[in-house]
DNA sequence: CAAATAAGATACCGATTGGTACCTACAGAA
DNA sequence: TTCTGTAGGTACCAATCGGTATCTTATTTG
């Protein structure tokens, strides 16, 4: 039956799609990147976990510097699209930055990208030797605190936050206590440190609501 | 006069002292593994580092492995000597804190291990390929943040902290913090994070002393 | 349906990796 | 001063690395 229709449609079984190609080579090194970071992670495991030939990449990829960039660039965009989903499900500041909190804590069970934040991962292994790669990491740094800093302006703005609160140094402590949090937990392969941390940040919201 | 004193002394110019070459392995390694990666660096990296030949590195160490873990072991050491001189400089719980805070401040001028905080970078990279590094990165953790319970237990007991005081969550989210803030930095390669996020410490301990 | 184009596989390349066997020569004991 | 154990150097190894030239074949175009 399946084969009839595929033949109907002069489709072989061996499908040749660039886009999908190209997508599943970003996907699995995206995962292969996040786990086991970029150096370790051979084109040699990305050719067995997506089925493809080194021939395949390099017609998509320049070289493995490129492909390490284009699978972070994925990552990001992955990420950003999932952070301004769950920032778009309240409609208050406080609300928004718990829901912030309740995206980390539930990133260990059902993570965007296996492996953990990419900000933490690639943020360590990328700056000292891969400078194009850091620029993509401050960036989704950048978008991702910049994103809090809004909340916390338009909470002000909106008479929800305290006046008082200074967004910037109020976003920065948060990003680096949840990611402080991220490493401390998969150090010790628990959620026990997460868990303390972000009930601290909701006590520490709770402090700045009006 | 020189040579006159070594002749006397029957040393010849090229020394060979098993402990002395080991230790310049290790501190060398080390730096090298911390700035570069466990990974990244390759034994080629450490010869030309130390000077020595493989010849050498293989007779004091069993494999790269062996040598990765034993050179964190000596990072390890290294930073709790740190950790422990700077806690001593104070004598209560809150100044103890602070002390700590100004320790990873002026960490990234002089720092005790070059490429950054031990933890953090050995924590992102040992997660998921090297369990013996992780069990060395646990220790190292537990032995940071259980110093920082202690004091603030010992600050409740001694009435110089509030008794409302969590010695645990206080620690968690204080390691998270700081840990954070060196990411930060460290991915900006600026300072601007950690000043934030230090002065945002020492008005959470001000919060806690009585 | 045939020709042209492009996707992907195959087979190779030199360089580098971690690792080892063997040799040399220095240091300490006698 | 000689002997001996061992620290360290030399020269190699197979495996794997990233990368490329070339070939096959699926898809598209005319």
């Amino acid at each position: 039956m399946k084969i009839l229709l595929l033949r109907y449609q002069s489709v072989s079984l061996i499908m040749r799609n660039a886009e999908i190609t190209k997508e599943k080579i970003l996907s699995e090194a995206a995962a292969l990147f996040n786990v086991k970071g970029f150096k370790a992670t051979s084109l040699s495991d990305i050719t067995t976990a997506t089925g493809f030939t080194k021939g395949a990449i390099y017609r998509h990829f320049t070289d493995k510097e490129d492909l390490e960039e284009h699978a972070y660039e994925y990552m990001s965009e992955r990420m950003q699209e999932k952070f301004k989903a769950v920032i778009k499900t309240k409609n208050n500041a406080a609300d928004k930055l718990k829901a912030i909190c309740s995206f980390f804590y539930s990133y260990i069970h059902s993570p965007v990208i296996e492996g953990g934040c990419p900000i933490l991962n690639a943020g360590v292994e990328s700056d000292d030797t891969k400078p194009g790669l850091n620029k993509k990491v401050i960036n989704l740094l950048e978008v991702f605190q910049g994103s809090l800093e809004h909340i916390v302006r338009k909470g002000i703005e909106y008479g929800q936050l305290k006046p008082s609160t200074d967004p910037v140094s109020f976003s920065t402590v948060f990003v680096a206590t949840l990611e402080g949090a991220v490493l401390l937990s998969k150090i010790r392969n628990r959620n026990k440190e997460m868990k303390i941390i972000i009930k601290h940040l909701e006590t520490q919201i709770e402090l700045i609501k009006i």
